[in-house]
Formats: C-alpha cells, structure tokens, sequence
DNA sequence: CTGAAAGCGCTTACAG
DNA sequence: CTGAAAGCGCTTACAG
C-alpha cells in the first residue's frame, strides 16, 4: 500500500514515465491509443501523482496563499470562502494564513515559501516596509490601501457610501453621524469618506466633524459599540448613522436598541460589506454590497496572469458597490 | 537573485550540507562552532529553505488539511481559525478546503495529497463511504458522528443540552420548543436530543413531539427562520425555543421580533456554539460555549500523534460545554 | 509520437 | 562531529 508513482503507471501501462506525465498534464504527445492504455493504467492503480515531486521539478507549487488578518468576521470569512473556491476552480490549491500580528503578515508577502502567488487582505503592513523588504512572490491586494507593491482590487468604497449616503439624503436625514475607524480625534479620510462627503455636497450640505465617534479596530463589532457608546453620551442629536462596514453597524445598532431609539425611526443606519448577519438583524441592515465574486475573481486572474509570467506594469481594478436596502434605512 | 539553496549555505559555511541541514533543522550533529557559522550563513544569505525538497527528501509535508463544509458561518470560521493558529503554533502549515459537496468532503479524506494529515468537520460523508474507501491520511473528526474510520473529538452537545435546557425549565418554562435540523415529521435524535429529554425527564416533564420544528440545513440563519415561522403557522403554544445552534437560533429569533414576540418574555431562545454574533444580538443570545480552544487543541494533538506514527485503537476526547446565560434566555 | 537521462533541493542511511 | 552519495517523484530539454 505504499504509494503508485509515475513509473508504476508507466510499467503499466508499456510506455515511458515521459509520456504518462504528459497525458496526465493534459498535454499534447502521446497518440490517442496511448493515452487510452495509460489513463487505464491510472486509474487501475489509483494514481493520484505527488506534488511535491512535480513540484520540485517544474518550480511551480500550484499553490496560492491567502493572507487575511482575521476569519472571525463576517467579511473575512465570506472572502476567504469565495477566494478558496475560486483558486480550486483553476486547478490550483490554497493555504490560509491568519495574520494576527504585523510580524506574520509582513513575512507571509515578503518571505512566502511554498507558494506561486499571494493575495493580500492587508491589515498592518505599509509600503515604507516593502520598501525594505520587497515581497518575494507575486502579489495582489484586496481591497484597502493603494500600494505600489501590488496590484490590486479597489473595492467599491467611494460608490458604495455616495450611495448610502444619498439614501439616506434622500429619506431627509441631514444630521448623519459617522461611526468609524481610526484613532479618536483624527480627520477621517480615504474613498469611504470622500464619497460620503461628495453626497453631503450634492445636496449642499457640510460635514460637521462634531458627528463623528471612532472605534478602534474597524474589523470588530465591539468597536462600533464603543464608537456609538461615546457618540451618545455627547449628548449631540443625530438622525442617521452612516457606519463604516456591517461590522461596526452591528455594535452601533445593538446600542441603539438597548438604549431605547428606534431604528430607523430614530436614527438610521447603514453598513458597508452586505453580510448574510446583517441580514438577519432586528431591523435588517440596509448595506452596501461590495460585488465580492467580482472582486475575488478579479484578483485570481491577475494574480495567475502574474503567476504566469506578465511582467507589465502595476495593475488596478475598480469595482463596483451595489445599495442593498433593507429596514434599517 | 535566483533562491539560495542548501548548497549555497553549505559554501559560504564551508561545511556540507548534510551538516547544514542538522543545523537547520535543530538536530544534534554539529559543533557549537559549526553551528554558529551555519546561522551565520543562513541570515547572511537570506536561506529560508524549500519546502518541495524536503517533503520529497523526507516524505512530509509538515501540512495539515482543515476541512469544512462552509466559511461563512460563524461555527466554521471561528473553529477553522482557531485550527489554522494551533498547527501554525506546532510549526507546521495548513490548507483549507471548503467542502460545499459530498465528493469534495470524501475525496478530501480519502485522496488527499499534499498532506501528513486531516482535520475533517464532517458534513455529508459517512462510515459506509469510507468503509469502501477508507482515508489515505491520518485523520480526526471534530464534532458530528461517531465514526470507525477516525479519532475523534466530541464536542459537549448533551452537557450543553442538558444545562441549556435546565436553564429553561429553571426558569419555570413548561412548553419548550424544539428548533431543530432534519427532515420534516422524522424524530429529533442525537446527544443534544438526549440532553434536552433528560433534563426535561428531571423535571418530570414529557416532550412534546408536536412542539419540534425542522429546518433544512442546521447551519445556516435561514433554517431557523423557515423553522420558527412553520412553528408559528401551527398556532401551538410554546414559551421557549431550544435551538440546535446559534445560526439558527438566529434566524428563528428574527421570526419572533418581526412578528412582535417578546424575547425573553413570551418565548425564551437559546443557542449553542456561543458565536461572537449571537453575543450581538438584541436580545443578546443565551448559549452554551463547546470550548473551542479545547476541542481544537485535542484534535490537532490526535493528529500529530498519528502523524508521528502512532498505531493504536481509535481514541475519542469528550470535550465539556459551559452555559452562557445572556439575555435571551 | 516516444524514450533515456539529468536534475529540481532536500534528507537519510552509510562511512569515517 | 562531519562528508560524499544516493534517492525521494516528478518534469524538462535533448534525441530519435
């Protein structure tokens, strides 16, 4: 019960380990009576070919890491899953990679092994470290900043909170506080804002920063309950909350609740991401969705495009963002 | 800047490679001298080794399958998280496989390639499927079924069961509803049905057969949704409702809100896996906690061990389950 | 269309 | 404590 290897196959079948390999890659060179007597041969034997060795003599692993900071929250999970499947859809397998911490973020880019190609939800990492320390396979990024390390897959952050933000414009809300991420007392900034603000512009209203509250980790629900705790307790009216993502949205809303205002009565509220939890809160929440297949497709194929040799210049692809309203607002 | 290799390090050491490779690997056979001349080698040339060479060379991958129905559900994500972290914690690496079908889950365990071992959340394979095809790795189950065919880990469900249900009848609730998975009209069963009647038989109290209903899929809001709103259309009474899981106690608890039941006061709900999204509802969710770390760390001892070439009888660890009381419930 | 040989980067007995 | 050689299972030029 010791495993069947190529030679075994070729034994079999009468021929040469060359001309099994080819026919087990799928590739031409080998006449159609030939490939007959050795898929026979394969699957009497039950060959199933090692990677390691194919590996080790084509340079390729067939594998692709997928570097997320956390699997814990819905975006993750639901990218992680979609990010997986497509990978296997082209044949190729993936290794996860939880990068709690800085450290093992920036060595599963600048240090990966036993991988074609990686794709970066990134987290903590920053050019200025690349800089030193370029990564050492080929690369996108999903999602966040704009790097010049990778290419890479820009979410549909502007679109999605120029909509949300309209909509809720639309339904006469004007004073809409921001529950989102960053450290407490900083300007907010990057595409989520600025398309929120354009939308304030639109309907010729400005921005009051006296309505914004940070949490400090934009991935947890607890920092929108954070964030919402301190927004009250300033005591400063507000009829919407316009929350960075669904995760937030969610501590935000369940302050909200158990505090007594209504939603959306009260206060709307809004998330970004369209998670199946939203979904199912009391009210469901009225979100953006970020067209994930899109987006993960769109990252598999540049990622394979470089895998496979494309050498051109850095890459971006926008995608779009859909409103998906709900109760919430 | 082509990798270094082995043999580069063994140069710039002036050593062999034999000798590199002790040293890397932290074996004896190398002076204290050596040694550091290898290290020093190592850093200087930036050697990071390659994980194709080895697994041929050795005949390990130092690579351990996690395999999971789906990852956008809380129990999955979370319990693959904590799996990804604790080998990476035994130093070795993992791939995840979504296993959305029953031939991925059965070729996962019975074809896997690329792996000294597999952690298998089973879904859909069974010990008749296996005993035709037996797995070709090393292989432990965590949670689900009894099988002939793996060590296992058995999660807490009648410990939790039992303590969820008491909790309810503690309370003085009579009439508990089951929300339950399977097919429609076929008989609640399992360690978590067992609980359930037991604490109830404490109580002296009968179960009501006519107070159970099925959703679809167990793990997925929906099921609980369709559950809840069948159990509603029957028109029984009930003042609690035992969920199979926190997924469905989620989507059975939105049923109640929208049609205007209070929760806790008219009915209570209850959950099980304890889920950081459970403890964000409004009301926030009564559960039973499965001691994910401890499962986790049990199942990925199992396997180490088996990896490294232990050949006894199959082993179970029984893991424990605390109660969560939240509001709920 | 097919074969024989070399070689990918490592580890592992076997010697010394 | 260390070295030289063989070999893990494949693919890849090179021949024919």
């Amino acid at each position: 019960m010791t495993p069947v290897t190529l030679a075994d196959v070729a034994r079999e079948a009468g021929c040469s380990a060359k001309t099994v390999s080819n026919v087990v890659l799928g590739r031409p060179g080998a006449s159609a009576e030939t490939r007959v007597r050795v898929l026979d041969a394969v699957s009497r034997l039950g060959y199933i070919g090692d990677p390691a060795g194919r590996q080790l003599a084509s340079g390729r692993t067939g594998r692709v890491a997928i570097v997320v900071p956390r699997l814990y929250q819905p975006y993750f999970a639901e990218t992680a899953e979609r990010l997986v499947l497509e990978i296997e859809g082209r044949g190729m397998t993936s290794t996860l990679v939880v990068a709690h911490d800085l450290e093992t973020e920036l060595r599963a880019v600048t240090a990966a092994r036993d991988v074609d190609g990686v794709i970066l939800c990134p987290h903590a990492v920053t050019d200025e470290m690349l800089d030193v320390t370029p990564p050492n396979r080929p690369t996108v990024q999903l999602g966040a900043y704009a790097s010049r390390h990778f290419d890479r897959v820009v979410m549909g952050e502007y679109e999605g909170f120029r909509r949300l933000a309209g909509h809720l414009l639309a339904q006469g809300r004007r004073r809409i506080a921001l529950i989102w991420s960053g450290e407490e007392g900083s300007e907010p900034r990057g595409p989520r804002f600025d398309g929120y603000r354009d939308a304030l512009a639109d309907a010729g209203i400005r921005h009051d920063p006296e309505l914004v509250a940070f949490g400090s980790d934009w991935d947890r629900r607890a920092s929108g309950f954070e964030a919402m705790t301190a927004l009250l307790a300033t005591g400063r009216r507000f009829d919407a909350a316009l929350c960075v993502n669904d995760a937030m949205a969610i501590g935000a809303m369940r302050v909200l609740r158990t505090r007594g205002v209504r939603v959306p009565d009260d206060v709307a509220v809004t998330g970004f991401d369209d998670t199946v939890e939203g979904a199912f809160l009391v009210p469901a929440l009225t979100s953006a969705s970020p067209r994930g297949d899109e987006m993960v497709a769109a990252a598999v194929r540049m990622l394979v495009e470089r895998i496979e040799g494309y050498d051109g210049p850095l890459r971006e692809v926008q995608t779009g963002a859909d409103l998906v309203v709900r109760a919430s607002a």
